[in-house]
DNA sequence: ATGAGGGCATAAGCTGGATTTATGAGTGGC
DNA sequence: GCCACTCATAAATCCAGCTTATGCCCTCAT
């Protein structure tokens, strides 16, 4: 959870104060209304604000940004080109704060739930706010709450009635539940851009991943299960880190490679502060599944997120 | 850009006002120097504000969200279970936050800028701002300015001297332009989930996937060239839009299938307002590649950038 | 044990940004 | 020519977050 970082996206590299360069969230939703409907005076309406208040907001937003967003009219209002894409980028963070928000209400929500889902920490940071975006949607009244935590205490939630439906990630499907797959998530070696590896050309073979210290999760850990699995238990920890951010962390400054769920590093790899390096030789591919008490097939709200969760592979 | 829309993030569907659940960009920088730091004071130095500020602010923030985030002792603070949860939900959206920035301090730079870019507006809504993010984090001092618009547009640019590198997604690369293929785009029919093709158990075939109506962009796009050209300049439009994000919101709201391009749809996919259609028969590929005026190899910032975008296929 | 230092909470006062109400002014349809 | 729609401006209000000034708690070193 510590380890010095230098990412980015951490603030510790960028000039901070992202936050005084980036538009808050409320002017960026009036943005996307103000896109979708044409008129400032209409998306005011929609946001729940006057339109003299919108006009002001979106006037500020184009000084902040010092950029012309909106061609205004006495008919409406247009985006200009560099508002379209403005409006593109703006749409990506709104959609991160959808799934924030789905997320903290499931967090929230702990009491008087009518579906309560336990995950392991890759689904729940990764997959889950999706998902329940998703069943918002369909069902919008569907208050669900979360708990987060490893496989035994996914079953053990369970087991005790204590949960619903659970969604685990290691190797086996713990006893007393019953599973299905609902997703595949690969490991992949990564390395900052300066590493020696990033500039190999032949793909990195078992032996020498099993032969190089690594930065890792604490043992136990799913990631660390499947990865001695398929090395044979051979994996050598270089540093041992209790979260997978602090893992990242860590690889992002060079301290050395890693291995870890090719979801947990998309963001990293787009924005080349990771790269992947090729591997022959293992399969390093591990099943999501979804869990539930032997014999109590979900039935509901539960049975719906399950429908949800069989995505593309 | 209008297209009635029923998307859960463009407001309409879920009880508006994100804004009002999510803390703002300034609250999520903070929790994540807490996170990294392991102190709200220090956290508060970095972010550039006082200790009660930040105090203050991680205190809201857990009102707000109606979840302990932080456990505070007197020794420093550490994340709650929940709290990690959400700094790492948090994290992403500040991540998005960081491209919007990158993207956005291009757009303005346009004056005195030392690397001009022009690029289509698939590789600049969904490509660039992480490039320019990873540039920034190597040569933080290079001001980068952007032009968006379609391969005629970028070739004018660069042979007018306007710009010093471009990035097109055509088919073929314009006259006078020397290219190479940093990357790939494939094209997938997709189809809101409820449509009956999301319950096919065959591909679809090209004869089908060409005598079906479907949501497309105007003629000339990138996407419908390639479109055309592997169907034998057959597809069938059932509505013409004028930017991608409108066909995108035809099609989630449940207007008919559409091919677009695997950028474009990957939030859409992994929320499941969008599902992929299975094809057969047909290579939907597009290269995306980095131009520039025969014999003017890049030099310099441009060169940079252009190393940094090989990624990963 | 005792004082120093780091860490957090509380209280009071200030300031700035965003909002609302009220109004004006331009454009197009009937 | 009038009505309906658009956006802009001005003035008053209100609230959220900031800072400064404290106090308490704990730990560690002397």
């Amino acid at each position: 959870m510590s380890g010095d970082t230098a990412g980015a996206v951490d603030g510790s590299t960028t000039g901070a104060g992202l936050a005084h360069r980036v538009p808050d969230l409320g002017a960026l939703e009036l943005l996307l209304a103000v896109a979708r409907l044409g008129s400032l005076g209409r998306a005011a309406r929609e946001t729940g604000i006057t339109q003299p208040a919108a006009s002001s907001r979106i006037r500020s937003m184009e000084r902040q940004l010092g950029v012309a967003l909106v061609d205004r009219s006495p008919r409406g209002s247009r985006l200009t080109d560099a508002g379209a894409l403005v409006t593109d980028w703006a749409r990506r963070i709104v959609e991160a704060a959808a799934a924030f928000d789905a997320g903290a209400q499931a967090l929230r929500d702990r009491r008087d739930s009518r579906l309560r889902v336990a995950a392991s920490m890759t689904i729940a940071e990764y997959l889950l706010p999706n998902w329940l975006l998703a069943l918002r949607a369909e069902r919008p009244d569907t208050a669900v709450s979360l708990h987060a935590g490893n496989s035994a205490a996914v079953a053990e939630r369970l087991l005790s009635g204590d949960a619903d439906l659970g969604f685990v990630e290691g190797l086996a499907v713990p006893a007393g539940l019953d599973a299905t797959v609902i997703a595949h998530d690969r490991l992949i070696v990564v390395t900052a851009p300066g590493h020696p590896w990033a500039r190999r050309r032949k793909p990195l073979s078992a032996d020498e991943l099993a032969a190089t210290p690594l930065i890792l999760r604490e043992r136990g850990s799913g990631t660390r299960q499947v990865l001695d699995a398929a090395l044979g238990g051979l994996a050598r920890p270089l540093i041992e880190l209790s979260s997978t951010t602090a893992v990242k962390a860590a690889a992002v400054s060079g301290a050395g490679p890693s291995v870890l769920s090719e979801l947990a590093v998309g963001e990293e790899l787009a924005a080349r502060r990771l790269v992947e390096i090729p591997l022959e030789g293992v399969r390093l591919r591990r099943d999501l599944r979804a869990v539930w008490p032997t014999g109590h097939r979900p039935v509901g709200p539960a049975r719906e997120l399950l429908a949800l969760t069989r995505g593309p592979a």
